[in-house]
DNA sequence: TAAAATCTGTTGCAAAAGCAACTTAAAGCT
DNA sequence: AGCTTTAAGTTGCTTTTGCAACAGATTTTA
């Protein structure tokens, strides 16, 4: 998804070819980093999956977003600015990358391919973000909860290259993501299939 | 809100100082570019304002972001995915820096300060504009129009350093920034009042 | 300055969505 | 294998929201 391939292999190596650059591992709801301070604070996530979690004054507490693999997250990317406390928190297992802003800034040598590279392939990271945010408020901007749903399903069609493709995550985090109530998008992906509009059959869906 | 001060002064010299950099006037209505095919084109909104403007498959149109001073924008932070067109189009009276993406990767010389002033700005742009898009994602989250306006009210009030503040854009254009019918807005804007929630007169509100 | 266009404010009504409270199914854990 | 936790699926009821269709106010522009 936009992502090079070289990408990859460069986070793998990203920790020995710089000091300045730790790779850290993380178990199942262990936090991986809070927004609770500005620290200008940089991580890529290598593998699994974590939360950016808050919780408000009530204690409610709320998922704000999902990363994945290769996605980019840090406070360095958040304004801090109401009174909530946000974290990160591991889903699975993970591998994360962490590092500070000054490391863009200030190179080692003069002419550090490795920091060249780190600035470009960074670049990339930040353009999937963006490319995550963009797609997410297409989303949330969409009226009605069969509106959301089905640009939810044409994203995953595209993506598949088919009509016919699974959900990648569970039902209620979908409906999270798409902030809407769970039942009702029970509710509307019923009615979807009873039109013909979708075929679902567990989490495989066809248009 | 993040961005530094040196850096309109940065932005204002940009084109007298790298010939790959365009700076360029356009009038109100004009096309600033499109998100159709892939330039690599990066742009930054120096003054005045322009909306990302869709025309779906049906012909509506829709605005999908408003950009304001200091913003960044152009295809290259948007996946061109669906078949539906963007455009940027010019609110007001707009001046534009437009390069490529390619004069990040290649300096002009081995030590040229002026593109490692580039890329550390354009990093400050890249953040303000993250800053935006989560703002946004947050307040699209929020269940109720309730929650979005005491959202929207809780950020203009904070930015303001006061219970007291003015809306700064119309009341039509807030409806489509959180995705609310207008008329419901209004009715909700009305019953904050009579609960005593909130004071307005106009675009003046107390919180 | 008159006409056109845009914005604000209101209302009734129908449809959609949220909430609560379940049951059943599946996945994880010891 | 049995227990616990999490997810999927369902339903009735109430509230919220969107839609349509106005009138009046304000701004733009010819």
């Amino acid at each position: 998804m936009g992502i090079q391939n070289n990408l990859s292999e460069f986070i793998e190596n990203a920790e020995k070819n710089c000091k300045k650059i730790q790779k850290k591992e993380f178990k199942k709801d262990e936090i991986i980093t809070t927004y609770i301070e500005k620290r200008n604070q940089i991580c890529i996530l290598v593998s699994g999956s974590a939360d950016l979690v808050r919780y408000d004054s009530n204690g409610n507490k709320s998922i704000i977003e999902r990363f994945n693999k290769n996605d980019i997250f840090g406070e360095f990317f958040y304004t801090v600015s109401m009174n909530n406390e946000l974290f990160v928190k591991a889903k699975k297992s993970c591998t994360v990358l962490i590092f500070s802003y000054e490391v863009f800034k200030h190179k080692c040598t003069s002419n550090c391919k490795f920091h060249e590279n780190l600035v470009k392939n960074v670049y990339e990271l930040i353009l999937h973000r963006f490319s995550s945010l963009n797609t997410r408020i297409d989303l949330l901007t969409q009226r009605t909860i069969k509106d959301k749903l089905l640009g939810y399903f044409s994203i995953l069609s595209i993506e598949n290259h088919s009509k016919t493709f699974s959900i990648p995550i569970s039902l209620t985090d979908l409906a999270d993501y798409l902030s809407i109530d769970r039942s009702a998008m029970m509710r509307t992906l019923k009615s979807l299939q009873e039109e013909g509009i979708i075929k679902k059959n567990g989490n495989k869906i066809s248009l």
